[in-house]
RNA sequence: GCCUCUAUAGUUCAACGGAUAGAACAUCGGCCUUCUAAGCCGAAUAUGUAGGUUCGAUUCCUACUGGAGGCACCA
């Protein structure tokens, strides 16, 4: 990557001003590639950090280390045409022309490739994410998990990274009690067959509702999940139904969003551990009974205790992620575990991290919360399930599909029935998993049926339109790969090379996702290179231009389309080669 | 009370301590006998308040004000 070696060359010139002005230490500059390109094409502030240790004027430090660094014996002339020092002390970098053609070269060889590296090489990650509940309807506030969580696995993978995706679905206990005495007094084996997680949400409702009147049930229902955790027949059987359906429904849902888990282990798959984590944390001497409860006290840390066995005997989720902690430090020696998880949460996953350390089990391994926003209502509220608030998912899809049916109809009417149906898909799709994936994880987003469903402007389909754009021409070039030989100097404007600079940031920009755990860095990134795919596009001919030119210039696009197409990948958004 | 987020244009959102704070939607005005107008070009409008650190602050720190969420027997 360009970034690095200009972060190398740098850093080993700044040394050598540190040298010259006997600084004590070196201090950080960052290195970055341009947003606009009047000022260069990459920029540093080390002559200001520089200038600043020294206190001398900058723009004196970055006379000497572009002295410096032009001597370097890893500096290619030919790479850069311009290294200037501008106004408070930036050194810009300009690249040449040449350079820019001769990447376009090897950006084609990669094809589908380009962006991707090894970086992550040996190193495995957990992906934890989507984590549904069995019985309750996926709704907005699960996309946002599924949605990062599957962007955040496939750019670990592309980056080298043994990747593991696991769905620790909520499929254990005490809404099972509820639910199963709901079901064994109310319940309707057919219905539930029929409609699962509607019929399933019916019966919780109505005993919420009952319950308000007769204060039994709330005992019975502690009786049935105890049962159930006594693993009793009956209530086992009712329990394995009442999920199995469930997860059908998830998997219609999950197939429909291009979503795939490497595990399912849900929270009933770490149930028999449970006492034995338990126990180790009483014999490390870190949990104690309190008030007839198991807790572990974290006042070290300045954080509220953390309950890991209720005084009925029973576990709570604390207690099974310690334990699915566990399972996969042996199972799978991860070196790093992400919780793509709300913000809600935040709490929760302090205490556990703490405990971690308590029960040194965290030493070799970096556990992260990856905490993003709520979705909330129109009135800046959080949406509420008994409300009839939530959206559910599939009524959400099936609207954007409808939509994108009716713009296919309309914009390109002479497409075959199935493949509109194909791209509305993948448009209507598009579009949801773009708007949340545009946005930066932490803030809130309040739901906007016009926005998640804006199919102009900075959104999926713009970028896959763009794509469809460029592989319509394609198409009718008679475009055949790009092994191809062709003369990459004749691209040489100001369009074209905007272009080609846009497309030789995309392996930096996928790394500093990862560093962020922000699949936005990729939207936004994708959105400006089809900005400056659709000003070439209105202004210069491919199609018409003279046969030399023509040839490069189809070379270009393509590679613009490829990487339109891996970045939208890596966001788990398809491209359509047409809409 | 404590903790986690958060405050940017009429609205919904960007901006890795840097250069003139970007977009989109909505509004107004242009561009289809040339490769897909889901597009392009142009106009107008924004960093909650008060301090601090810094050559430089939307970004870091402090206080205040406002918003969302959380704080042992739910997950």
């Amino acid at each position: 990557m360009l970034k690095n070696k200009l972060e190398n060359l740098i850093g080993k010139s700044a040394k050598k001003i540190q040298k010259k002005y006997k600084l004590k230490k070196l201090p950080k500059f960052t290195v970055e590639h341009s947003r606009d390109f009047q000022f260069g094409d990459y920029a540093t502030n080390a002559a200001m950090v520089l200038g600043k240790e020294a206190k001398k004027n900058p723009m004196e430090v970055g006379d000497f280390l572009i002295q410096k660094i032009k001597k370097d014996k890893n500096f290619h002339s030919e790479i850069f045409e311009k290294i200037e020092i501008i106004k408070p002390g930036f050194i810009n970098f300009t690249l040449s022309t040449k350079f820019l053609q001769k990447n376009l070269l090897e950006i084609l060889k990669q094809g589908e490739k380009f962006g991707s590296s090894n970086s992550g090489k040996g190193k495995t990650i957990i992906v934890d994410y989507s984590a549904p509940n069995i019985a309750k309807p996926m709704h907005v506030g699960h996309l946002r998990s599924t949605i990062i969580g599957q962007s955040l696995y496939n750019i670990y993978k592309f980056l080298g990274y043994k990747t593991i995706s696991d769905n620790h679905i909520g499929d254990w206990g005490t809404q099972f009690g509820k639910l199963i005495y709901a079901y064994k007094n109310w319940g309707d084996k057919k219905k539930i067959n029929q409609n699962p997680i509607e019929e399933m949400t019916k019966l919780y409702v109505k005993f919420h509702k009952e319950a308000e009147e007769n204060k039994e049930l709330e005992e019975f229902a502690r009786k049935e999940t105890k049962k159930l955790q006594d693993k009793n027949k009956e209530n086992m059987k009712i329990w394995k139904f009442l999920v199995e359906e469930s997860l059908k429904e998830f998997d219609k849902i999950y197939k429909i969003l291009g979503i795939k888990f490497d595990y399912v282990l849900g929270e009933s798959f770490y149930d028999n551990m449970l006492e034995q984590i338990v126990n180790e944390c009483l014999k490390k001497k870190i949990a104690r009974k309190s008030e007839d409860a198991i807790i572990i006290n974290l006042d070290k840390y300045n954080l509220p205790l953390f309950l890991i066995k209720k005084k009925d005997g029973a576990y709570l989720y604390a207690t099974t992620d310690l334990a699915a902690i566990k399972y996969r430090l042996k199972k799978i020696k991860p070196d790093k575990i992400l919780y793509v998880v709300s913000n809600e949460q935040a709490l929760h996953f302090q205490q556990l991290f703490a405990s971690l350390e308590l029960l040194d089990w965290s030493k070799n391994i970096e556990m992260k919360h990856i905490k993003f926003g709520m979705v909330l209502g129109k009135n800046g509220k959080k949406l509420s399930t008994r409300k009839g608030e939530t959206v559910p998912l599939e009524s959400l899809i099936e609207k954007a599909v409808k939509l994108a049916r009716k713009a296919v109809e309309e914009k390109n009417p002479k497409l075959s029935k199935a493949e509109k149906e194909k791209i509305a898909k993948i448009v209507g799709i598009g579009a949801i998993k773009y708007n949340d994936l545009s946005q930066n994880r932490l803030t809130d987003i309040v739901f906007d049926w016009n926005k998640m469903l804006n199919f102009q402007g900075d959104s999926a389909p713009y970028l896959q339109y763009t794509h469809a754009r460029i592989k319509s021409i394609l198409r009718k070039a008679k475009y055949k790969s790009s092994a191809k030989s062709f003369n990459q100097t004749l691209l040489k404007n100001e369009l074209e090379l905007s272009i080609l600079k846009q497309l030789l940031f995309f392996p930096e920009i996928i790394e500093r996702a990862a560093q962020e755990y922000n699949p936005n860095i990729i939207a936004d990134y994708l959105y400006q290179l089809a900005g400056r795919f659709n000003l070439f596009y209105q202004k210069i001919p491919v199609l018409k231009a003279e046969k030399e030119l023509r040839l490069a210039r189809l070379n270009l696009i393509f590679a613009a389309a490829t990487v339109l197409k891996n970045g939208l990948g890596l966001l788990g958004i398809k491209a359509p080669e047409e809409m």
